[in-house]
RNA sequence: GCGGGAGUAGCUCAGUUGGCUAGAGCAUCAGCCUUCCAAGCUGAGGGUCGCGGGUUCGAGUCCCGUCUCCCGCUCCA
């Protein structure tokens, strides 16, 4: 399938099936940035769930935050955001490469690149950060930001957490919120949009143990999107080079997944090293070391930071789940989530409009939504039509009720993947998924 | 911001050198049929043709403007 094909379908069943649509779309659209509906927002969940339970959940050195978007401006002095994503920029008239207003070359108003003279015109600011203003007076003194990462609501929690959890070096702090950035080059679906969701984790280690737990991230967090099902063939590492790594990482991984558009970044591990405590140390001038117990010994501790995006795991799993099929010489879209993704667990369907079968269906409906598996009534068209419908929603389960049914309270189940039937007790049919979703 | 492409129903599109009340398939909804893998039957809803202006007896179609989206360039969740 060519690459632009299977974008195109993914944006297409996303909205056919109600997981994503354009933002303000009856308003001919807004640029990058998505909503999601009723399919969307349960598989959304699901991943931070799925992320939460395996960071936060099953860890004892782990502590949860959830950080204001808003933020004291000189945090974002502190953390270098303010320099380094607002530099004048000019555009040579001719080839159209920017440059930094400040760079020698550039003083002389000949383009760099393709040797145009008289070049660049005014210089204007490229800022990567949402400004808006706190409180009623819109001047600069209340200017604010909207956070580019939630990182520094850790940074600047360190202390509190610590104490408050009465958490011992090495720990980390784990949030999923939020963040914008006023991307130049936004695009690819919600693979980079300028509001965006991520699960970030920042783990506190004291120097020298920081490579070592360095491999520890990068094998832990490479396991957990194996374990969301995605194809270990499109996963692998990445590791930045000297002129990739950012301005406060000592090292840096990425795992990347091969989107169709191209291996591109999926999550990042870095080693922050003590730059972002050191800087707001410094800037604020409070204490952010961490004093031993018994030893007093006082340090201050290396980050080890995991950065993955929520909206683009979604898209890893979205890609990653698309198929197209033949089945009898029809075509059959199915969308594989993993189970614990699938924002529809459970299809149940009467086989026929008689019988009694629909009232039957509808009871089992509502005793899997009384035992929380999201579930899904359908009586409409034919039973083939109806397990289509739930292939392209990735639900994994459908269960039919039918004549049998009556004589021996029994239902079918079929699987999503391999079509096969199960026939199970209808009061198991409960037991039988959370089986299989725990599992 | 610059270059390129595109805007007609939820989706994919048709709509002739400007000419009937803007169409089709799919999808959706109601009903029928149907005892296990979609596209049988009957009917229904849904469009100020991106927006504004101009030319014309008459504009989806021609002209001007404008907006938006998509694809490429100092990025990394």
């Amino acid at each position: 399938m060519a690459t632009a094909d299977l974008m195109d379908k993914l944006v297409s069943l996303a909205k056919r099936r109600g997981y994503i649509f354009q933002s303000s779309e009856i308003y001919g659209g807004t640029g990058s940035v998505w909503d999601y509906g009723p399919l969307g927002v349960e598989l959304k969940r699901n991943v931070k769930d799925l992320w939460w339970s395996s960071m936060v959940h099953q860890r004892d050195d782990i502590e949860g935050l959830d950080a204001a978007i808003l933020m004291h401006p000189r945090v974002w002095e502190a953390s270098g955001h303010v320099e380094g994503f607002t530099d004048p920029l000019v555009e040579c008239s001719n080839c159209h490469r920017r440059f930094r207003a400040d760079l020698p070359e550039v003083a002389d108003r000949q383009c760099p690149t393709c040797g145009t003279r008289e070049a660049f015109g005014a210089s204007r600011s490229f800022n990567l950060m949402f400004k808006t203003f706190m409180g009623p007076v819109e001047e600069a003194a209340s200017t604010v930001y909207l956070r580019p990462e939630t990182a520094q609501g850790s940074y600047v929690n360190f202390i509190n957490i610590q104490q408050s959890a009465r958490q011992k070096i090495p720990f980390g702090i784990a949030q999923i919120g939020k963040a914008f950035r006023n991307e130049i080059t936004p695009g690819n679906f919600i693979f980079r949009t300028r509001e965006f969701e991520q699960m970030e984790m920042q783990f506190f280690v004291e120097p020298g143990s920081d490579d070592e737990w360095f491999e520890h991230w990068k094998d832990a967090r490479m396991a957990w999107h194996l374990s969301l099902g995605i194809s270990a063939d499109k996963l692998r590492f990445h590791e930045h080079g000297p002129d990739e790594l950012a301005h406060y990482a000592k090292k840096a991984f990425d795992i990347e997944y091969e989107y169709p558009f191209g291996w591109k970044e999926f999550e990042g591990i870095h080693n922050r090293t003590d730059f972002d405590l050191g800087r707001h140390q410094e800037y604020s001038g409070k204490r952010l070391e961490y004093i031993e117990p018994q030893s007093n010994k006082r340090f201050l501790p290396f980050v080890i930071e995991t950065a993955v995006g929520v909206d683009r795991t979604m898209l890893v799993c979205l890609a990653d789940a698309y198929r197209e099929e033949q089945v009898e010489g029809e075509e059959r879209v199915v969308l594989a989530l993993h189970p614990r993704l699938a924002p529809i667990k459970a299809a149940v369907f009467p086989l026929v409009k008689k019988d009694g079968l629909p009232e039957r269906a509808a009871k089992l409906h509502e005793a899997l939504r009384r035992d929380s598996l999201p579930s899904f009534y359908d009586e409409a068209g034919s039973i083939g039509r109806r397990y289509r419908r739930q292939d392209e929603a990735g639900t994994p389960w459908c269960v039919t009720v039918d004549g049998q049914s009556n004589e021996d309270e029994t239902v079918t189940i079929r699987d999503r993947d391999t079509l096969e039937q199960s026939r199970v007790a209808m009061d198991k049919v409960v037991g039988w998924m959370r089986e299989r979703l725990n599992g």
